[in-house]
DNA sequence: CCGGTGTCGCTTACTCGACA
DNA sequence: TGTCGAGTAAGCGACACCGG
């Protein structure tokens, strides 16, 4: 071993400090202050001004330095007798052995636990602090050194302070171990014993046993016990002593018999590890320290307590010592820090115990965290332990306990949870607003369990599981989180494409329907367009037909106008309006039968007597003859020619013939409506309508028929006309 | 990518008290 | 005295995160 010439840290330093200012012990780099301080830092300034000390092996010293130095087979002696832990690096232990039998005063060997043998320079604030408690008088240390204890004491740092008070009690329990340790590997004290000790893992492993019972012994210092009855006989507690090894699995032959001769206890040892066990064994010493409660370790509630405290206590450090300070430090180390919290409040527990009893009351506190934030649920203390084990709560949670853990857990991501993920529960938490209220909460890093994540899970969300019972579920991961991210966006950008097409496809079905609407007027429009125009071509036709129409009757032909209609039951009269210059005119249009009955009169035929005889029967002095044809519906049926026999101007009797055209009109009258007389009448009608006062009383017509028409009845009478 | 860390669930082994 | 169950320390692996 090779002497450090830098500074190690010195809890001593910092014991006045509260524990969350105080640094942790494996700070390297830490520097000393300078020594032209005054005692402000402390009575340990005079041991960096300490040269270091020689090594040696002289003779005078105890018996258990010479023990231990003999047992050094190599390098340095494990009494590196530097009294003060801050006298070198290598320091790491203290052992104060008054050596009673040399020069009569107090001595002080300081045990070097050697940072080689396990790589962990292992400090112990607790019996640090004390000694600081004795370092009151660091003046007096030094004089307190033997120096016929040998140059190997020469540069120890007198503790003279806490040496003083109980040095022989030290040693007695030295001596106890190292018998007891003969005892029961059935060697001696001396050389055998040395030899056992280089076939474990070296001479620091004994050493370090032994710092362990001078901590041991300075942490019972406090309850007065100022000599070895007194602890024998005393406090069962200090009684046990601690020979526990943080590389307990080079000393479980050491330990075993000193765990069963110190502790007092009748349990049987175990017969093999426990569980998948390493191979450790830590029963002893953690048994009765700080009011352990039973020979198996069990934790005591005032332990939990302290754990908890020292848990809290070194959040708040590492909450206060920066960013990412606490990842500076190991688990390990984080973890024998708290147990050297542990120890300078009397409960004497390692790392490791500590870590695994945080793991187990932390686990319990959440199931009953996540089992008491519900509201309506039985509290998990008001449920028996029959109700509790069925709800699955195998365990005993004091709430003293609960509630200590809970004072601490207010930022716990842990135990409030940001992020997380329904895994069933209709009610899972999905606090994602959580994060900026905890981003504002969380200004440092409080390492412990999930406050942690804190500070990392309020950049990304990040979290980590949130409930033990599956009743929450799980926090999100990042991957969930960026999968919900791109998820969301996707889904968002689904949702606005989907929109923009049914928006952009209503636009373009409005644009259709309203097409479809002005197609559809405009069909409307082309139809009415249409049937105007059908009705204006009708028009135009008709028209046309007329203009054609009265161009014949223009160029001689036989077409007329109708002026007026007259309804006369089944025969219709219709006026009309003769056009003089043309040769052929209506002279009458009427209704028979349903038939349209149309007289033409033929103008250009007028006076012409075809050769028939006109028997007038009165005094008549005048004749006019005049020709008709007669067309139903269209088609010629009969031609008539009557001569209009006047006496004075005066219309007094009409003679007539008719003759057949085609098929329309029966040969001989059946008996009902007569069509030939009803033609006959109605040209009767028109003639007594035209010569209204100049027509004498009475006037009669006859007409004969022209075979095949066979004469009728009606062919004779009286003109009259119809209307009337 | 890897190591360290914190957390959690599960398991094992042990202790201890109750009980036959 | 042996058995059994409860309680629990401890081991172990998985998971997630962070930083190098």
């Amino acid at each position: 071993m090779q002497h450090n010439l830098h500074h190690r840290f010195d809890p001593n330093l910092y014991s006045h400090l509260p524990p969350h200012q105080q640094p942790l012990p494996d700070d390297t780099t830490w520097t000393p202050p300078p020594s032209t301080l005054g005692f402000a830092w402390g009575s340990t300034q005079t041991s960096y001004d300490t040269p270091p000390r020689v090594e040696s092996t002289g003779g005078g010293v105890g018996p258990m330095y010479a023990l231990l130095g003999e047992t050094r087979g190599r390098g340095r002696h494990p009494f590196d007798l530097q009294l003060s832990p801050t006298a070198t690096m290598d320091v790491s232990r203290t052992v104060l052995v008054q050596r009673s039998g040399q020069g009569g005063g107090a001595s002080t060997q300081t045990m070097h636990a050697s940072v080689l043998d396990d790589g962990v320079s292992m400090h112990r604030p607790n019996h640090m602090s004390r000694l600081a408690l004795s370092q009151a008088a660091p003046a007096g240390s030094v004089p307190c050194r033997q120096p016929a204890a040998g140059a190997a004491m020469q540069d120890q740092r007198a503790d003279v302070g806490g040496v003083a008070e109980s040095p022989r009690c030290v040693e007695c329990i030295v001596c106890r171990f190292n018998s007891l340790r003969a005892t029961s590997e059935g060697d001696g004290a001396g050389a055998a014993m040395q030899e056992r000790r280089l076939d474990l893992c070296g001479v620091a492993e004994s050493a370090r046993c032994v710092e362990r019972i001078v901590c041991r012994y300075n942490s019972s210092r406090p309850t007065g016990d100022g000599d070895v009855g007194g602890r024998e006989g005393g406090a069962s507690k200090p009684d046990h002593v601690d020979v526990e090894d943080d590389d307990a699995d080079d000393e479980d032959e050491d330990e075993a018999p000193v765990k069963e001769a110190v502790s007092g206890r009748t349990k049987k040892q175990p017969s093999k590890v426990r569980g998948k066990a390493k191979g450790k064994d830590k029963e002893g010493d953690t048994n009765d320290e700080g009011g352990g409660s039973g020979a198996r370790g069990n934790w005591s509630l005032n332990e939990s307590l302290v754990l908890v405290q020292c848990k809290r206590d070194q959040d708040d450090y590492f909450a206060n010592a920066g960013t990412n300070f606490s990842r500076m430090k190991t688990k390990d180390q984080k973890w024998m820090d708290i147990a050297k919290r542990m120890e300078k409040e009397g409960v004497r527990r390692d790392g490791e115990q500590c870590m695994k009893r945080w793991e187990n009351i932390f686990r319990w506190y959440r199931k009953v965290w996540d089992r008491e934030k519900d509201s309506g649920l039985q509290s998990y203390f008001l449920m028996t332990t029959k109700a509790r084990k069925e709800k699955g709560y195998k365990f005993n949670l004091d709430r003293t306990l609960y509630d200590a853990i809970h004072i601490m857990q207010g930022n716990n991501q842990a135990v409030h949870p940001l992020n997380l993920v329904d895994t069933g529960n209709a009610q899972g938490q999905q606090s994602q607003q959580g994060e900026q209220s905890q981003a504002a909460a969380g200004g440092g890093e409080a390492d412990t369990s999930a406050s942690e994540n804190r500070g990392a899970d309020t950049g990304d969300g990040c979290g980590r599981r949130s409930s033990s019972n599956d009743i929450q579920g799980k926090r999100k991961n990042a991957r969930q989180l960026a999968f919900e991210a791109v998820t969301d966006v996707m889904k968002t950008h689904s949702t606005v494409v989907a929109e923009s097409v049914d928006r952009a496809s209503k636009r373009q079905c409005d644009v259709l329907q309203r097409q479809c609407d002005i197609m559809e007027r405009e069909a409307r429009t082309q139809e009415r367009q249409c049937e105007v125009l059908n009705v204006g071509q009708r028009m135009l036709c008709e028209a046309l037909l007329k203009i054609v129409g009265n161009s014949e009757i223009a160029r001689g032909g036989h077409r007329g106008v109708v002026v007026t209609e007259v309804d006369i039951g089944h025969r219709n009269c219709v006026g009309v309006r003769r056009c003089e210059s043309m040769d052929i005119q209506m002279a009458l249009r009427g209704r028979v039968l349903g038939r349209t009955i149309t007289f033409y009169e033929m103008r250009h035929r007028q006076g012409e007597k075809d050769g028939r005889l006109f028997d007038f029967v009165g005094e008549v002095t005048g004749q006019e003859v005049g020709h008709y044809e007669v067309d139903a519906n269209g088609d010629t049926i009969l031609n008539v020619v009557v001569a209009l026999g006047y006496v004075d101007d005066m219309l007094r009797e009409v003679v007539g013939y008719t003759t057949k055209v085609g098929r329309a009109i029966p040969d001989r009258w059946e008996g009902g409506v007569d069509v030939l007389d009803d033609i006959v009448d109605l040209l009767m009608s028109n003639i007594a309508n035209e010569h209204d006062d100049l027509m004498t009383v009475p006037a009669d017509f006859r007409v004969w028929p022209d075979p095949p028409l066979h004469d009728r009845p009606g062919l004779r009478g009286e003109i009259r006309n119809i209307d009337e």
